[in-house]
DNA sequence: CAGAATATTTGAATCGTTTCAAACATCTAA
DNA sequence: TTAGATGTTTGAAACGATTCAAATATTCTG
C-alpha cells in the first residue's frame, strides 16, 4: 500500500497544472477562476478523491465551524429535544454541532470544555452542572463564546435560554391544588441542581399560600425513571391516611418511575389516591400507563434560540448585546392527576 | 483587545527560558524532561493559560482520536442507548465519539460521512440507511476504517456488529401464535429499511408455517410514535370481525402510537381483542399505557461491541482480522400481549 | 580525573491549507 | 496600437504542534 493515501492540494495543483493558489480558489473562491481552470481543477479533485483536510484548514483559520454543546443528561428525551433543535439550526447555518453528556458531573462537563477549548470551537452551548455565575467566568476567561442553555446567565454576563422554572413550579402546584388536594409532595434531585430547585420554590410559594396544604420534599437520588421508582417503593410501604394525596415530579422520568411503582404492584391508584404531574412533558409523557400531566417546555425552541444568540454572538461581535430570553413554561393536563 | 488571545507552544517556551521541544515533550513525554524544566514549564503553561491547538497537532499526526457514528435516528431510545455504550467505551480507550443522526436519509449519511472524512476521523460507526455491501464499498474506497452497526457485512469486507432480525421476527410471530393468535399483523415501514424487512420475513416463516394463520403487512410511513399512531387509527375504522387479532409492530415506537391510538379512542382493548408486541424493549416499553411485550436487543453492548471492533482494525491493523458479531434478541413478555 | 555512557535539550523541518501582494494575461477605449 | 482597467494565476509565508537527529549536559566507572 501506498505511503501517504490521501492525496493534497499539492497533487491536485500538480495533476491540473496550476498553482496551489488557484486549487485553493477553486474550492473557496470559485467566482474568481476562470471557467476553463475550474473544470479543469474538478477534474483532478475527483481522479485523486482529494478531500480537504479540515485540521489544516482550522489550523490556517484558528478557529473551527463548529458549535459544542454539553447536556445534563443525554438519556432524558428533553435534552434530545433540545439537541435535535440546535443541530437543526446549526446545520442552516453552516455549522455543524457536536454534543457532550456531563450527566450533571462538573468533571465530565469540565473534560467536554477543555475538549471544546482545544479544537477551537466557534462557540459553546453548556446546560451547566454548578453554578451559571462561575461557570460563565470561567467560560469567558478562556475566551470561549458562550451560552448557558436552560439557564439564565446572571447579571448580563453572557446570553442564556431558559425556562421560567419557578412559574413552572407554580402552575403544577396550583393545578394540583385545584383538584382538590392538600398532601402534596414535591419529588426531584439532588436539590444542588438548580432547576430542580427553582421548581421546588415555586411550588412552595403557592402551597404556603393555600390554607391547609403543605408540602413535603422528598430528594431522589437522580432525574431518572430507576430514582423515581426508588422513591414510589418507599412511598408505597407509608399509610394511606398520611401519605401525599399528590406529587409534583421535577421531571417526567421520575413521574414515570413512580408511576410504575404505584401501578405495577397494583396498590396505589393514580389519579384517585395519588394525582401525579411530571415536568419537560416528553413524548412518552402522553403514552404512559396513565397519561402523565406536565409542564411542558418548548424544547426545541430551546435549542434553536439558544443556537441563534451563539451565532450573532459568534459572527456579529460588534454589534453583539448580550440577552436573557425566557421561555413561559405550559400546564398540560392529563388522566394522571384529574378524576373526572 | 489583543490580536492573538491564544498563546502557542512559542510562547510558553520563550516564558520558561527551554526551546520548542521542550514543552512538546513536557506535553507529550513527561518522562524524558528534568523535574525542575518540567515544572518551570507547567507553569508558564498555567500562567498563560494555555491550550493545545488541536487542528496543529492532528495536522502533524495525520489523523484524529476521535470516532464518528451516524444512527439512523436519534430520536429513537433504541440508538440512544447504543450511542451511549459506544461513547463510554470510546472514552475509555483515549478516543472521543462525535454523533450525526441520518434520519434514514442517504443524503445525510453521506453528509456526516463527507463531514468525518474532512475531519480524518480514526474510523466511523454506521448504521446504514441504504446498501451495507454498497455502503462499505463506499467507505473502504474512501480509506475510511469502519464498522457496520445493526447490520452484517457482507462477504467479510469488514466489521459488523448486529442482531438477528430474523430470530426477532420469529420470537415475535411465534409468540403471538402460542397465544392463540391468527389473524397476525405486521407494521413497519418503509420496507426498504432493511432491519424492517428482516423482522417481517422471520415473523413471515412462522406463521406461513402454522396451519390457519395468517399475516397481513401493513407498511407504516416510518418508525416513529406518530406514524403508528395513524395506522392505528386506520384500523379504528375496520370491522372488528376481520381486523387483525395480534399486531407485530417493527419498532417500539410504532407499537407505543398504535397503544395510543387503541387506547385513547376506547375503541380496542389490547390484548384483549389485539395482542400486540414491539421490537428493541426501550425503557419507555415498560411504562406504556398497556406494559408492552417486546423483542430485546442489547442496545449498549452493541454500541460497546462495535468500537471495540472499530479499536481492534485502527490499533492492531497488521493482525486485525474483520469479525462479524450478532446478538441474539430476546423475548420480553408483558400485559401487552398476554390474557393473563 | 579522563572518557564513556546516559540523560536532557535544542531547533529546523514538516504536516496541508489559506492568504495576499505581485505577476501575468486579456480586454477596452481612444 | 497602447495605456489603463480588469480578470486570472502564482507561490512564498503563515498557522501551531510534533519529530528526531544532533548538540550539550550530567553521571558513572575505573
Amino acid at each position: 500500500m501506498a505511503k501517504n493515501l490521501r492525496p493534497s492540494v499539492q497533487d491536485v495543483a500538480r495533476l491540473a497544472g496550476v498553482s496551489l493558489g488557484t486549487v485553493s480558489n477553486v474550492l473557496n473562491n470559485p467566482g474568481v477562476v476562470r471557467r476553463a481552470t475550474a473544470e479543469r481543477v474538478q477534474q483532478a479533485i475527483s481522479d485523486l478523491g482529494f478531500v480537504r483536510n479540515d485540521a489544516a484548514r482550522q489550523l490556517k483559520a484558528g478557529k473551527s465551524k463548529t458549535l459544542g454543546l454539553i447536556v445534563l443528561d443525554a438519556s432524558n428525551p428533553f435534552f434530545s429535544e433540545v439537541a435535535r433543535g440546535a443541530e437543526d439550526r446549526a446545520v442552516s447555518l453552516g455549522y455543524s454541532l457536536i454534543v457532550g453528556n456531563s450527566g450533571n458531573d462538573e468533571d465530565r462537563e469540565n473534560h467536554y470544555i477543555g475538549l471544546f477549548e482545544e479544537q477551537r470551537m466557534a462557540g459553546v452551548l453548556v446546560s451547566p452542572a454548578g453554578s451559571d455565575a462561575q461557570l460563565m467566568d470561567e467560560l469567558r476567561s478562556k475566551h470561549l463564546r458562550a451560552v448557558l442553555v436552560d439557564r439564565t446567565a446572571p447579571n448580563n454576563s453572557g446570553c442564556s435560554v431558559g425556562v421560567d422554572d419557578m412559574a413552572g413550579g407554580k402552575l403544577a402546584a396550583q393545578h394540583l391544588i385545584d383538584q382538590g388536594r392538600k398532601r402534596i409532595a414535591f419529588v426531584g434531585g439532588p436539590l444542588n441542581i438548580k432547576q430542580v430547585r427553582d421548581r421546588l420554590n415555586g411550588a412552595s410559594e403557592v402551597v404556603n399560600e393555600t390554607a391547609g396544604a403543605t408540602i413535603r420534599i422528598i430528594e431522589s437520588a437522580g432525574m431518572t425513571v430507576l430514582a423515581g421508582r426508588e422513591i414510589g417503593d418507599r412511598l408505597l410501604a407509608e399509610d394511606s391516611k398520611s401519605r401525599p394525596d399528590a406529587i409534583f415530579a421535577a421531571n417526567d422520568l421520575i413521574a414515570i418511575g413512580l408511576l410504575q411503582s404505584f401501578v405495577f404492584n397494583s396498590r396505589i391508584r393514580v389519579p384517585e389516591e395519588i394525582a401525579l404531574i411530571g415536568y419537560d412533558d416528553i413524548g412518552f409523557a402522553e403514552t404512559a400507563i396513565v397519561g402523565l400531566s406536565s409542564i411542558r417546555q418548548p424544547a426545541k425552541e430551546i435549542g434553536k434560540t439558544s443556537v441563534d444568540l451563539l451565532f450573532d454572538e459568534i459572527e456579529n461581535l460588534e454589534t453583539h448585546e448580550h440577552r436573557q430570553v425566557t421561555f413561559r413554561p405550559e400546564l398540560v393536563v392529563r388522566a394522571s392527576s384529574s378524576c373526572i
